[in-house]
DNA sequence: TTCAGATGAGTGGCTATTCATTCAGTATTG
DNA sequence: CAATACTGAATGAATAGCCACTCATCTGAA
């Protein structure tokens, strides 16, 4: 009755498991928090046994590591990507801006998760802080001191602290909107902080 | 042999259990992380035994709870006394930055619990930005509005924004101090913040 | 003697993880 | 072609360990 390959494509059952459990994951994560989040819930969301999800993952420690570990990869390359066809330094640290509260802005849970979850020990924002995070600040300072060098930033600033600023209050926006009431969009606030940003880092013309 | 009052005086054995209970939880939660704390190693830094937690506490819960509104309620009525006895819209922000930096500096464990742990469930983030966090927020506000009405402030800048950016620009300092296995002194960088910030949020002169 | 405050062993509930079993699809055989 | 065996994925009931919280009992100051 049916190829062995019509079969297949009729019913790709749980299409790819593994990506079903870490989408499921962010989602109950989001909702629940880490610790209040049962593995079974994640089962369930997914739409897999509880014991499916120990063929995917080592522990539930593992699925928040692998939700992190992704996205961040993500974010780098294409930031990477993009800044690669920017000279302008001002630009360069726009778009880095835009691209971060557009990422975040799409995927309300991916949000939370981040802005929230990943959060909650100093254990984990250790390791948050040794892999992707230091990479992500050395992207904007590298952007800032280029502009340094071309005179268009003001020369006196330490260029670690200038990242953390911004990194920081681009962070506060994404925070505070995922915990607004209120549905806004969450990319045009970069404007809003790129304004004053560079207005404060700017050299007197 | 002793008097009640000497005796008392000599011996204040636990002198208030429910400090003393504040402070190891303090002390607990900064290094294991809430949900990796329990109550019982709260009760033996505190030098009581397990049940008497829960003669000061209705429960685990409660104890996080407790840290954060006093330490909130004291930074906001710090700051608002201090506030009163200046006028400069400027010196009022450099103020608050000054505060907020060294109230976290002066108690790495409390700095701990209030950058990391409060944040570790988008329930405890909901009632912690209903309550304090709000307000400190527009104590931002209202300082930074008083500059835009003496024109000393950019005009076209939408003060709620404003104050997310400069509250998130020292969250930020405050978050990496913890995380940084170099030690430095955290008031210091308020300065640096504030240099940035209120040169791109000053009028042109 | 009294009793408010303190104690800490025990309990109940919960949940991450395991593993014996089932199942679906594929290869082997006659 | 049908019957049978094989294989790896998937299942979910059972386990094992943990820990917040309770309460019967104790203590020492007045």
């Amino acid at each position: 009755m049916n190829s062995a390959r019509s079969l297949s494509q009729a019913r790709p059952p749980v299409a790819d498991k593994r990506e079903a459990i870490l989408r499921a994951a962010t989602r109950v994560f989001a909702r629940n928090g880490y610790f209040n989040s049962k593995v079974a819930d994640i089962a369930r969301d997914a739409g897999v046994a509880d014991g499916t999800v120990y063929l995917y993952f080592k522990s539930k420690e593992e699925i928040l590591h692998s939700i992190f570990d992704r996205s961040v990869g993500d974010a780098i390359l294409e930031a990477r990507q993009q800044l690669e066809t920017i000279s302008d330094p001002r630009e360069k640290l726009r778009r880095i801006a835009h691209l971060h509260l557009e990422r975040l802005g799409a995927d309300r849970d991916l949000a939370v998760v981040f802005q929230v979850e990943l959060r909650s020990s100093t254990k984990f924002m250790e390791e948050f802080s040794a892999a992707g995070f230091a990479e992500y600040l050395s992207l904007i300072r590298s952007a800032f001191e280029e502009g340094q060098r071309a005179k268009v930033f003001r020369q006196e600033l330490n260029a670690k602290v200038v990242a953390k600023i911004l990194f920081g209050a681009l962070d506060e926006m994404a925070t505070n909107w995922i915990l607004s009431k209120r549905r806004y969009k969450l990319q045009p606030m970069a404007d809003q902080v790129l304004d004053i940003f560079l207005n404060g880092v700017s050299s007197r013309k």
